[in-house]
DNA sequence: TCAATAGTTTAGAACTATTATAATGTAGAA
DNA sequence: TTCTACATTATAATAGTTCTAAACTATTGA
């Protein structure tokens, strides 16, 4: 609503035109002091309650994975029957709760750096991270 | 086909009747030196190969599920379209190509040990997995 | 300023992995 | 052998995601 210019200009600079959605998208995912996870479901929820003005749900996920592709997101690998993303594209891993299915952000600096003594020829790492399932210790 | 009393006992003392369709996943799924990933229709294909008698998708999900629950094989959290399994169900760790979308195995001895300095109240560590996603080098 | 253009949004259909259903079949117990 | 709980099966249903193609819009440059 207020200070949209910094996203205005934050999506020219990436090549996407600054349209009304990607700009309420923008608001609702990085309008805020914390970083947080989320599945498209959980957006186009957050959207509803944000405006009156709808989105479909095609331009939710073109511009979720357009985010991802900028680097503005990421996707959190985690077996579920949907995408989660994160809004925090620091180095960081990942608690997975199996009973509230939930995840729970781990700092990169509560985490021992992960040494990876092996790798494959003509491949780079593209990214290390480590999920921790957690239950219900009466489980 | 030959020595099947092993999976028959395997499965009876878990409280798994002992089909012929369940003997065959198992004889497809445990009957090699080397461990392997599948997804469920990597394994369907196998099974086609392997035999003449069909056995039906609902049951090949079934007996996956089955399996994994009484921990013969893993699931292994990655975002895919389709859910990995792993018949290695020591503890180890994955690249996984996203070029060719293929999993290869980390030994457990090549990654340092993963040490996490935090913990949640009321939950248990379930398991620890690392994931180093891994591209070509010119991408 | 204002068409031209390339990029974007949209509703709805299509796709596809997975799960549910409910009828039929079978292993194991008695 | 008979009974019963468990298992298999074909098929339908479900649900997350992607595709389509028509309508719309931000940007460009004449
Ligand atoms: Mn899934
Ligand atoms: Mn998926
Ligand atoms: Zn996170
Ligand atoms: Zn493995």
């Amino acid at each position: 609503m207020l200070n949209n210019s910094h996203y205005i200009d934050k999506l020219r600079s990436s090549g996407l035109r600054p349209t009304k959605q990607r700009i309420k998208i923008c608001e609702i995912l990085f309008n805020t002091e914390k970083t947080f996870h989320f599945t498209i479901n959980d957006l186009v929820k957050k959207i509803s309650k944000a405006t009156n003005d709808k989105i479909s749900l095609a331009t939710v996920y073109n511009t979720v994975h357009a985010f991802k592709k900028k680097g503005y997101l990421k996707e959190i690998p985690i077996n579920s029957d949907q995408s989660y993303f994160d809004t925090n594209t620091s180095h960081h891993h990942h608690f997975y709760d199996e009973n509230q299915k939930d995840l729970i952000d781990i700092d990169d600096s509560d985490v021992e750096p992960v040494k990876i003594n092996t790798r494959i020829p003509g491949k780079k790492i593209k990214s290390v991270e480590v999920l921790v399932k957690v239950e219900d210790i009466n489980s």
